[in-house]
Order: C-alpha cells, then sequence, then structure tokens
RNA sequence: UCCGGCGUAGCUCAACCGGUAGAGCGGGUGGCUGUUAACCACUAGGUUGGGGGUUCGAGUCCCUCCGCCGGAGCCA
C-alpha cells in the first residue's frame, strides 16, 4: 500500500492507501470514529466504522488524543458531505504517539499571547497552514520575477560594520577581538556595489531593526528583498516596483488561490492589482491630507494614519512620490528641477496595510554624496568603500526595499503582521 | 521611551453599589452509525499575576512591581 500526501488523495479515488500525519481532532459517536486528519500538505476526514474493523482498532481510536500521530490505511472515497470532496474509509491505524500530556491549542478560540507562547505548535492549526502556504508562494513569486529578468542574486551581508542609514536602531553583537558588529538593517549599500559588477541585482533575507515599535506592522527581525539597477533612473525604478508587486499578486492567485479563499481573503480586490499604479506626488499627498482634515503642513513626514487615509483613495497599492529631501536618507538623489525634494517613493498597500516598499534614486555624484554625508554627521570613513563607488565609473542607479510580512499580511488580510512570519521577533518576544 | 488597556479554573470569559467564585471549551466516566468548533448526562478542577494598604469584609478601591496587548515616534 502506497504512502500518499493528502493533496493529492484525487488522484487514489477508491485505491487504497496510506497516510501519515496527525490527528488535529476527533468526533465519535458509539460505533463510528471520525478522524480529522492532517499531514502538512492537507486535511481529511477518515471515517472509522466499529462494522468494518477488527474490534481492537476501533478500541485504540479511543485512546487517541488531539495531535496523536498516526498512520492510517484505508480507501479513498468521494463524498459530497466532506468539504474535500474526498474522505478515507479507514481499515487501518497504527499509533505511532499519543501526547503524553493534553494538547494545549483547544478548539475554541485563545488569546494572543498563549498562542503566542505556543507558537511551535501554534503553526499546526489551519489558519497558520494556509498563511505560510501563501507566504512560500509569495517568496517564489519574488524569486522568479528577478530571475525571469535577468537579475543576479547577491546575497548582502548580515553582520555589518556600523553602516546604514542611522546607527541609532542597529543590534550590536560582539565580534571577536574586533570590537562591536551590526546586524544589517539593509544591504542597499552593498547592493549598490553589486549592481555596478553586474547590472541588475536583487537580494532576499533577514533584516534587523531594533526600533522599539509596538505596532502591528513591525517586527524587530523582518525578511526584504532589495532590488538595485545600474543605469535605472526614477521612473524605471517605480515601474520595476509596479511590476513586481503585480507580478507576485498574480502569481500567488495562480498557485495558492484556495489558501486565499480558506482565510476568506476578498479575492476580487487582489485581482485589480496590475500595472499601472496610482501615482501620488508628496505635494499633493499633503494637499489630499489637508483636504480630510489632518494637521499637515508641507515639510511634515507621512505617518502611519495619514498613509491609511491616503491609500483609502485608490483600490491598487499606490505611489508616494518626491518627498522633501530632509525628512528622507542622505543618499537620495535630488530632484534637479527642485532640489528641496528628493527622486524617492514608498509604496503605500491598499485597505491600510500601508507602506510596502521604500525606493529611491541613489546619489552618483561624488562631491554631492560627501557633501550629504557631512550635512547629516556621519563619519566620512565608515563609508570609504561606498564612496569608492562614486568614484570609478558611477552611473545613475536606483533601487528599493520591500517588506516580505507586509506584503504577506496585505495579501493574507492579516490584522498583524506577526502572523506572516514562521516565528515573529517583537519588542517582547524572542521565545519560542 | 511615552500614552492607553488587560491579568479570575489548563484555555476563553462572567461575577451589579465592596458582601463569602460561575459558565463554555478542554480533562475524566458513561451514552450515541454521518459528525463538521458534533451532541447529551454526570464529574474533578481556584493562593482571582506578586507584594503592600484602606475596610467588619477586597476579584472589585488605592499604591507598587511584574507580564502581555494596542497605539505614538521610527520605519519595510
Amino acid at each position: 500500500m502506497s504512502w500518499v500526501y493528502i493533496e493529492n488523495l484525487k488522484k487514489y479515488i477508491n485505491e487504497n492507501v496510506e497516510i501519515k500525519g496527525w490527528l488535529y481532532n476527533k468526533r465519535s459517536s458509539g460505533k463510528i470514529h471520525f478522524l480529522q486528519i492532517r499531514d502538512g500538505t492537507g486535511f481529511v476526514q477518515g471515517v472509522l466504522e466499529k462494522s468494518k474493523v477488527d474490534e481492537e482498532i476501533f478500541e485504540n481510536a479511543k485512546r487517541l488524543r488531539l495531535e496523536s500521530s498516526i498512520i492510517v490505511q484505508g480507501k479513498v472515497r468521494e463524498d459530497p458531505r466532506a468539504p474535500s470532496g474526498v474522505e478515507i474509509e479507514v481499515s487501518n491505524l497504527k499509533i505511532v504517539q499519543v501526547p503524553i500530556e493534553d494538547y494545549p491549542i483547544g478548539k475554541k478560540e485563545h488569546g494572543i499571547d498563549f498562542l503566542m507562547d505556543h507558537r511551535h505548535l501554534w503553526l499546526r492549526s489551519k489558519k497558520q497552514f494556509h498563511i505560510l502556504r501563501i507566504r512560500h508562494e509569495i517568496v517564489k513569486a519574488i524569486r522568479e520575477f528577478y530571475d525571469s529578468r535577468g537579475f543576479v542574486l547577491i546575497d548582502t551581508p548580515i553582520f555589518t560594520g556600523a553602516i546604514g542609514e542611522s546607527a541609532g536602531n542597529l543590534f550590536q553583537v560582539n565580534y571577536f577581538d574586533y570590537g562591536k558588529a551590526y546586524l544589517a538593517q539593509t544591504g542597499q549599500l552593498y547592493l549598490e556595489a553589486a549592481c555596478m559588477a553586474f547590472g541588475k541585482v536583487y537580494n532576499f533575507g533577514p533584516t534587523f531593526r531594533a526600533e522599539k515599535s509596538k505596532t502591528r506592522r513591525h517586527l524587530t527581525e523582518f525578511w526584504m528583498n532589495e532590488a538595485e539597477v545600474a543605469y535605472y533612473e526614477h521612473e524605471d525604478n517605480m515601474k520595476l516596483q509596479e511590476d513586481l508587486v503585480s507580478y507576485v499578486i498574480q502569481k500567488t492567485l495562480e498557485h495558492a488561490e484556495n489558501h486565499l479563499k480558506a482565510l476568506d481573503r476578498d479575492i476580487s480586490k487582489l485581482e485589480k492589482i496590475e500595472p499601472p499604479f496610482p501615482r501620488i506626488s508628496y505635494d499633493d499627498a499633503v494637499k489630499l491630507l489637508q483636504r480630510k482634515g489632518f494637521n499637515i503642513k508641507w515639510g511634515d513626514d507621512i505617518g502611519g494614519d495619514e498613509e491609511t487615509a491616503i491609500s483609502q483613495e485608490f483600490d491598487k497599492p499606490v505611489i508616494v512620490f518626491n518627498y522633501p529631501r530632509h525628512i528622507k536618507a542622505f543618499y537620495m538623489q535630488p530632484d534637479p528641477q527642485r532640489p528641496e525634494v528628493v527622486l524617492c517613493d514608498d509604496m503605500l498597500a491598499p485597505e491600510g496595510y500601508g507602506e510596502i516598499i521604500g525606493a529611491s534614486q541613489r546619489i552618483h555624484d561624488y562631491d554631492l554624496l560627501v557633501e550629504r554625508i557631512k550635512e547629516n554627521n556621519l563619519p566620512l570613513e565608515s563609508y570609504d568603500w561606498y564612496l569608492d563607488l562614486r568614484k570609478f565609473g558611477s552611473v545613475p542607479h536606483s533601487g528599493f526595499g520591500m517588506g516580505l510580512e507586509r506584503v504577506v499580511a496585505w495579501i493574507c488580510g492579516l490584522r498583524h503582521i506577526r502572523e506572516a512570519i514562521p516565528f515573529a521577533r517583537t519588542l517582547y518576544r524572542l521565545h519560542p
């Protein structure tokens, strides 16, 4: 009898198969047991009838507790009463292990603190199954997008010296006798180096921010995809972002629609996501917010509530571009027509999910970059190799970073980003 | 770091103006051949987060500490 995964059961109608999995719930009456089985690929009900199996097997099923690991054998049967359309007529049941304690996660609702404390077990539940499968498809789509366009994957380091946008929110670690190292909060500067070697490059990996943020949009460790392209200017950059996000949505719909439906996600809202995306300048965004009653003036940064208000005007992600120079990072290229603004953009996801991409064209002129570093009171010597890039064949180039968990939360329709990553690291949570 | 909220059975929550602690789920026992968070009956289960105070009396009011949640700032 062959071992079959639940996701493939429909190919084995009326055949005898073996399923290796776990019991996630059980309902029974005196002469029939309904075993709810999962195996990591899906969920199926096994029906065990007293009149059709050995007495011993039926009695063994009574001993099963939630999350018992079991191997069942039986015939695959189409049944309109089953949510997935098939169930297993169990003929044999092997118990691998009966849990030695009661399974802590019950069928009724739990509080978030309890669930996060049991994240290692919570992963087994249905909602998490669907979310993390969707995350997997999103990651695949991101990689496919770049690979199909001739980008080269350049993995940027996680241990770095003190280089990045600002030092205040870096995690420090001891690095042998060299002193302190810092966990990367961006790989951008390294990608800028790499794009001068490979033209089109991207990275994808964990990023660390020691910001004491306590919101539904923040993690201290999150996955970020960054891209950097030599000879790309602001407009090319925005186009690339639209194409990426649209591709990811379309591929996720293609490969994970069943999981999205299982989460009750409104698919129609995702189906609309295709280029071009609405674009609004920072200037117009401020005017829009003023009309909506926000107390904001030109030069102020756009906060979380304001972002939500802007994104509510559109049913696609909206690109807000050309922010004032003084509220953005030192390396951003000034607008040649208006030096008080820089050639940058943020992409805000719809439905209040906030910023998913931060992007800019980078300064390629050596003297201008030195001036900006000094202006921001940053140590010139830390940027020695970064400045080198402007000495040798410097060209205009642009790039961006996309936060994976925010994209996952948006696509899945999650209220909080912590469920968009297998083991979330937040301000007060390092365990499990 | 700041502002707000919460902490009662293993879990999710009740408990009026301060008056002697209650339900569902889960556990145990029994019943039930189509259940979909199955159902029905019985049953066990509590130092009300820790410490201090007010009071004849505190889950309830006050102080303090701890833990977590939400938001702000900052960002993806």
